[in-house]
DNA sequence: CTGAAAGCGCTTACAG
DNA sequence: CTGAAAGCGCTTACAG
């Protein structure tokens, strides 16, 4: 059984493809078509549920209505989340999200980049990776919209779209020198992105504004990719070799794991151990006692990446880049 | 900035599009293409960074070498873990993965199909919805792969991956007897699923064969899509107003729900009242007590929706329908 | 061993 | 008010 065509409804229509083409298009009343010969193809077209191949107007056109989202993992729930929200925002104006995973590698993601290209799709929403600054500068050469979003590659000229780490990281160690804590750790991983440097930065810089010396052994860098079993031993070697009194983990896998020891030690989380996580996630809210973390406003973010890049598809010129530095905030919890 | 076309190499080597076009993919040798020529093609293809169209290999060629996956909501973390598993595995065999969520939408999941069905994709994945028997029928009628799974629709012949639901929950049930519980309460959703059914099933079966009568309002089942302000509200009803010494909850974002209804009461859960939860949540064994849940296979279910769905398009002919049952797994934790 | 040409299903400048 | 025709970038049956 093969799908309807054109062609098939100009014949049924007694008219020619140009006419079913310009009435399909909303370009029918533009072009001066009689509205009786409108109402006849759009009949035809209903009765037959004719829909156009996108694949074909695609290669005319060279667009696709479609916008390529490049995330580092789908199953981490912020990325599922952003994923859902900007999926929804971008539906409701016309446009198809499709997405895939970076893994972190720098191979998928430049074949993700590949992808998309091959496929016409009109508009990048990336989370990059270090490695990758040619494929998407090849992009912006296109004159393709690009939105980096949660982490930025400083060396491009393009739309950045994320939160303040470097604050939010200082305000949450300044949270526990309030409340007298001297042995701060920090556990985060060993990928080498602005968003994760930030974060370490933060915390030793709220360390050195509180005359705190910064002890090399209590900055934990797990490696990114390994298997959570390790982690996990990571973190106990650091809990069990040091006298740490805080903890925040600079992502919310981390925490988890951390979290995950720390009930295997025993070590309770109350006045004299405190715990800070980043991204938030369910099992924060609902952990004994309730995990205080650092929350990215994802609705907010996902509005502002939908929003510019609409803009840039709107505009024939090429906007001016922004970057766009939305505040993280320290959600206590108790 | 212009991309290359297969016309541009041709120029360069100074051969016709045919001769590119056979070493591109790898019919050279098949169709005796001399080295020499080989030779040079690619390495002008290397140099140039040519790459082939994709949207114009689709329009002539039919295919695409992407499956489309349609879930239900590609945030919850069921799904999402799904859907990295799959695009994990289909990317090692040279597919695409492009996903999209629903959101319980039947009108959603029918543009979803037609979307992806202008795309040309090769085949689909598709976690369905009441509603939409219609629009797969079309895709099987066009002889399109379909592998449905989390859910079934039984009026259609196709694949099917999925747990057995039924079994799980009468076990969980039953593991709720065991311990001697008389006031057993299921809290699940009001949509219309056979996999949905089947819990409740399970349940009402489990209580049957222990000569436990059916209590109606101990059988909660809390509407589909609503803010969860609303879910809470209801489930704290339940528990104000039964009495209730152990609880199912159909899906993990009940049971995330549920728990936060229990905290706020001050309920603890112990050897007077129990909870299992379903497909499992970072959150179910960090919070304290652990949580026991039915757990489906992800790993499992994602081979084998691979497997396939790979075996249907290697095959000139429709292979026979499957229909696979994968069991589900209670683990009991404490 | 290699190429000219048709055709996939659209859109649109041009002509009348 | 409407249509014939070119062309988007490929693949492939056919010819030599």
């Amino acid at each position: 059984m093969k799908a309807l065509s054109i062609k098939d409804i100009a014949l049924k229509a007694k008219v020619s493809i140009t006419t079913v083409s310009f009435i399909i298009n909303g370009k029918a009343k533009e072009k001066s078509i009689s509205d009786a010969v409108i109402k006849k193809v759009q009949k035809i077209i209903a009765e037959s549920g004719y829909k156009p191949n996108q694949i074909a107007r695609s290669l005319r056109t060279g667009n696709s209505n479609i916008i390529g989202l490049i995330v580092e993992d789908i199953s981490n729930s912020f990325f599922s989340r952003i994923a859902r929200l900007i999926e929804d925002k971008a539906y409701k104006k016309g446009y198809k999200i499709i997405y895939s995973s970076t893994e972190n590698s720098v191979e998928k993601a430049q074949e993700l980049i590949t992808m998309f290209k091959s496929r016409k799709v009109d508009a990048y929403i990336i989370s990059p990776i270090k490695g990758i600054e040619e494929d998407i500068q090849i992009l912006l050469n296109e004159n393709k919209p690009v939105i980096l979003f949660d982490r930025n590659l400083p060396e491009l000229n393009t739309n950045y779209v994320g939160a303040n780490h470097f604050v939010a990281s200082h305000q949450a160690i300044e949270s526990f020198i309030k409340q007298g804590k001297k042995n701060i750790a920090l556990v985060t991983t060993d990928i080498n992105v602005q968003q994760i440097i930030e974060r370490a930065e933060g915390y030793k810089k709220a360390l050195a504004d509180h005359a705190i010396p910064f002890d090399e052994e209590l900055l934990l860098k797990i490696p990114f990719n390994q298997a959570e079993a390790d982690t996990i031993k990571q973190i106990k070697q650091l809990f069990k070799n040091k006298k740490v009194d805080a903890v925040l983990f600079a992502t919310n896998y981390l925490a988890i794991s951390g979290l995950k020891v720390l009930k295997e030690l025993h070590q309770t989380i109350d006045e004299n151990f405190a715990v800070i996580g980043y991204d938030d996630h369910e099992a924060f809210e609902l952990h004994t006692p309730s995990i205080s973390t650092i929350q990215q406003p994802l609705e907010e973010i996902a509005e502002t990446i939908i929003k510019l890049i609409l803009n840039q598809l709107a505009s024939k010129n090429k906007l001016p880049d922004q970057q766009i530095i939305i505040p993280a905030k320290l959600i206590l919890r108790k």
